[in-house]
DNA sequence: ATGTGC
């Protein structure tokens, strides 16, 4: 991205200027000059695109660890008025709706899995359904499907998934309100029949790590971490009926645009008004997807639990917490010191309360919500703490990732699956992949530097560091 | 992301 003609407003800041006439508000990319730079012009032009839509409150804006996606750009974070004529957009929560990372803590050290790891690795990877289209244990019938999007991961402890403390450490307390099933189509449904409690594929994972370095001594007490601790991390989201949902409402959103003379800036924005039929019939899907997710991350914490019993005797694995990022959210937000209402859509961007918010469990309520940064394979992971200052700055929300820097069609062409995992597995990183080329689609040199953007997260005032986690086994979609 | 591509 060419920053000339950019102005730079704080160190980790540069606004796009408002065009009037065109644009609601600026821009306003967070990043450092070299993320910034590296970034695919794309990023530039999609996030103004987004400045455009009707009813945008604020900045239209990009976390550290952005790239170009489908309409929005991941990593953008944008928060609409319903009562301004705001708008929904599937594209701009992404495809795979509620995608996330459940991260649990354990009382284990890096000694017990070191001495483990070849069998910890096969028993994962014979467990933990992963890859395109793998199917799990469940097989559900459709009246299920509907008890579990309502139900989210509450749904997934009644039976017997997981535990009742599970729940306080998953965002909206394991289950959103306001999912609509009926919204959902029999399609998207059967997709996901035999798909709950799987990882899926591409860039999700499940990892075992160890906690390798601690920034801030104080949030890591409170987050119960400490250095040399193994934690797991789980990335998924809601597989083939988020997928499917997204596809269905990207057309019905489109034809809403047209009924209602909304120009689009790029075809890939389709979207509806909040308060419209239409806006409303997505808004009641996404929900529905989004409590699929959490179902999903449930079962699959459980899964994990089972193997980790199986090799370890009286291991204890806790949900230190689940962050969403591909979803919109209502949320009560301070514009210019009145609180008002406003749907904030986060694509490829965690939601990042600071200290004091409502929504944090009690345990979190001073430290602030745990935020993780998930690294790509065999790089490492951060865990953050959100701030007070990220309310003002970007609606309270931070990085999601690495986030990539090349596309999957470079990657193939530069890296093998096979030596990459060889390679890895010399650093003493465990990889277990069905998909070769998965592997080298994922090769850590396709993404940015996790350590540079959580570094960066933390000087744009998004969230502070408070660990690094270093893996050890990845079971790799 | 995805029963990866019409």
């Amino acid at each position: 991205m060419n920053l000339a003609g950019l102005n730079k407003i704080e160190p980790y800041c540069w606004e796009i200027p408002a065009v009037k006439g065109e644009m609601h508000s600026p821009v306003h990319l967070y990043g450092s000059e070299p993320l910034l730079a590296s970034m695919d012009e794309k990023v530039r032009e999609q996030i103004t695109n987004v400045a455009k839509l009707p009813g945008l409150v604020g900045a239209a804006m990009t976390m550290p660890d952005a790239h170009w996606g489908y309409g929005f750009p991941i990593g953008g974070v944008a928060a609409f008025d319903p009562d301004l004529g705001g708008i929904i957009s599937a594209g701009g929560v992404g495809f795979d709706i509620s995608c996330g990372i459940r991260c649990l803590r354990t009382n284990l050290n890096l000694a017990d899995v070191t001495s483990q790891a070849e069998r910890l690795a096969n028993t994962l990877f014979q467990r933990i359904p992963a890859g395109v289209g793998e199917e799990g244990a469940l097989k559900l019938s459709i009246l299920q499907l509907d008890d579990i999007m309502l139900g989210g991961a509450e749904w997934a402890i009644r039976q017997g998934y997981g535990v009742q403390e599970d729940l306080s450490f998953i965002e909206e307390h394991g289950r959103i309100h306001n999912a609509i099933p009926a919204n959902v189509s029999d399609h998207a449904k059967k997709r996901q029949h035999g798909e709950m409690g799987t990882l899926g594929s591409g860039n999700h994972y499940l990892e075992v790590q160890v906690v390798d370095r601690i920034y801030d001594v104080d949030a890591a007490r409170t987050f119960g971490l400490k250095e040399g601790q193994i934690v797991i991390s789980i990335h998924c989201g809601s597989r083939g009926l988020g997928h499917q949902i997204g596809t269905e409402y990207l057309v019905s959103l489109a034809k809403a645009a047209s009924r209602l003379g909304i120009e689009l800036p790029d075809r890939e924005l389709a979207c509806a008004p909040i308060n419209s039929p239409e806006g409303q019939e997505y808004l009641g899907a996404m929900n529905a997807a989004i409590n699929v997710a959490l179902a999903n991350r449930q079962i699959l914490t459980h899964l994990t639990r089972e193997v980790f019993n199986q090799i370890f005797h009286d291991s204890i694995l806790e949900t230190l917490f689940d962050v969403s990022h591909n979803t919109c959210k209502l949320e009560k937000h301070k514009v210019d010191g009145k609180g008002r209402w406003l749907y904030i859509h986060r694509k490829g961007a965690t939601r990042a309360f600071g200290p004091g918010h409502p929504a944090l469990p009690e345990r979190y309520k001073e430290a602030g919500q745990p935020v993780i940064i998930g690294g790509s394979m065999g790089t490492g992971s951060y865990v953050l703490a959100g701030i007070s200052e990220s309310e003002n700055k970007a609606w309270s929300s931070a990085s999601h990732g690495a986030g990539r820097a090349m596309s999957r069609h470079t990657a193939i062409k530069q890296w093998r699956g096979k030596e990459l995992i060889e390679e890895l597995a010399s650093k003493g990183i465990l990889i277990r992949t069905k998909s070769l080329r998965g592997a080298a689609e994922e090769a850590p040199g396709a993404y940015k530097d996790v350590d540079l953007v959580a570094e960066v997260t933390e000087k744009a005032g998004l969230a502070k560091r408070v660990a690094f986690l270093r893996p050890k086994v990845c079971i790799k979609g």
